[in-house]
DNA sequence: GCGGCTGCTGACAACTTTGTCAGTACGTGG
DNA sequence: CCACGTACTGACAAAGTTGTCAGCAGCCGC
């Protein structure tokens, strides 16, 4: 019985890491948790992500309730992605991970080295 | 060009929650930063894992240096796995997103309550 | 020797996620 | 009108992950 890592898991950790789970979310969050950003804005910034790949995780997060979508009232269309306040509960945590990421990538850099 | 979030990511965020992704890793780290555990004493506590995903998931947890397995020498060959000190500099970081995922759950029972 | 436990591996099917491609709708500028 | 930009969707194939199943090797008790 293959599972879905979106299922709800009865492990709060679980729970958590299903949230930030897909290739790109990470990526996405972490460009949020900075600044609030427009999808072409997001796309541009993220090399190599796709735009059907964007947007389906921007919904994802906005279904989870850690992002909001937001559409300007300007000429052309224009639609803001940012963090809800509920999003800012989780940014924190996900700062300390980065913090440890970055670590991490020194530690294993020059093992993997090329 | 579809990638694995396996690869070394440009994002610290990213190469951290690589660490973590997998089904069962949330799961298997929640145990093993309370205690350190045999292999079988893992499976029979984590419902629903089979053993094939619980020594691939820990196999990938010992190469990234998270954990580490230990054999005792005793009667039947028993193996123990513990996170390493390394794993230790991790494990505050989950106890956190841990404690957002407990908040989480109780966000997100009542509205999905079945 | 047989059955049971431990820890582990390989092959392969089933499933999930991601990427590719085409297409929609709206508005702007030439 | 046509090209371009924005934001988005559907269908589908490719690639990735997970589950299933069989099997190995060592040790124990009977």
């Amino acid at each position: 019985m293959p599972v879905s890592k979106k299922e709800i898991s009865p492990c709060p950790l679980d729970a958590a890491l299903s949230i930030v789970d897909g290739r790109w979310k990470g990526t996405i969050l972490w460009r949020l948790s900075q600044q609030p950003m427009r999808t072409s804005e997001l796309r541009r910034s993220i090399p190599g992500i796709t735009e059907r790949m964007l947007i389906r995780h921007l919904q994802d997060l906005v279904r989870d309730g850690i992002i909001e979508r937001i559409e300007e009232l300007a000429t052309p269309t224009r639609v803001r992605y940012q963090l809800t306040a509920y999003g800012l509960t989780l940014a924190p945590h996900l700062e300390a991970l980065c913090a440890w990421g970055r670590i991490h990538l020194e530690r294993t850099k020059p093992v993997n080295q090329k």
